[in-house]
DNA sequence: CCTATCTAGTTAAACTTTCAAGAAAAGGTC
DNA sequence: GACCTTTTCTTGAAAGTTTAACTAGATAGG
């Protein structure tokens, strides 16, 4: 028999061992690196930033909450809570649904849009420095392409899998 | 003149956008499959599973704790609560460094080296799923390399960069 | 229509992390 | 040695996240 409990693990190489220590080490630094940017020269952590930075683009320049969750692949709990902070800070507020009235829109603010503007340039410049100018065109080519495989096998289409917006 | 508050930003170019997209939800959602993974099958998170791991490798089953804090790229306050609580499920002792009256060693202990070993199959397997699986050889290469140049950066030698372990 | 089930979002409590402050020992400098 | 600074680690409070439970509205089947 062949069952997952019963075989004998598939140790990492050696290769594939410093690759994820890589990827551990360089993902904590650079998150550690990008939420005291933003703390300092914006007031929030690096996940709510990217709540504001959501809206920015949306239409209207706002969002259905679950719709939001998702594109932040997080909680809806973790995102009521995030909203209701930065609606706290006036960056944010919330509007029912006209379709649906269990649904709440998040709308981005005036000032939550002036605050971007302000602190955008910052921030990608932070990000620009952390990984863009030092990587090749051909390593950010391939990072992307990585990236993009393994977001993919962990939000696979169309099956039941365990998603932090559908909890 | 051309310092940073005043030079024109330079905005990410649209692979540039993509690839940071990417690398967003991918280290989001990986960070979430983990936790919720060693939540389930080890009963902590992620971050503290590494702390056992650093230990179940050192000399001895022991590290100060500012070298482990080091080691896993964390401030030592939130190594010191991390060990409180490692320590009152009895993976984890605390013991007075004989060299150094102010520092303290954590240390594997015993029940600690038996949930790691319990625990460690199904982790890697995870690993494995959710990132080597997917990934060709070239790309298993080409992340490391990528990684080790992102963590480097973030974390250059002899500076006074302001790293957790520091703070 | 009536009821069961599902979906959207929130909330309270437990847990984790950050921040600011502080105690204690070590390491200069005079 | 006395004094000042640095290093090591901890602590309590505030902030953020997870978990489980819950309300209200939508949806489906009889």
């Amino acid at each position: 028999m062949t069952t997952a409990s019963t075989s004998a693990p598939r140790w990492l190489t050696d290769e594939e061992q410093h690759a994820w220590r890589a990827y551990l080490h360089a993902t904590t630094l650079l998150e550690d690196h990008l939420d005291r940017q933003l703390q300092r020269d914006a007031g929030m952590p690096h996940t709510y930033y990217g709540l504001l930075v959501q809206l920015s683009q949306a239409p209207r320049r706002r969002m259905r909450m679950t719709e939001l969750a998702r594109n932040a692949k997080i909680t809806r709990s973790r995102l009521s809570h995030a909203i209701a902070r930065l609606e706290k800070n006036g960056w944010v507020r919330r509007e029912d649904c006209p379709s649906d009235k269990r649904g709440q829109n998040a709308v981005l603010t005036d000032d939550g849009y002036e605050m971007l503007r302000r602190s955008a340039p910052g921030h990608v410049e932070a990000v620009r420095q952390a990984m863009f100018d030092r990587l090749t065109p051909e390593q950010v080519s391939s990072l992307g392409e990585i990236m993009r495989v393994l977001a993919t096998g962990l939000e696979p289409e169309g099956t039941d899998a365990d998603l932090p917006w559908l909890r």
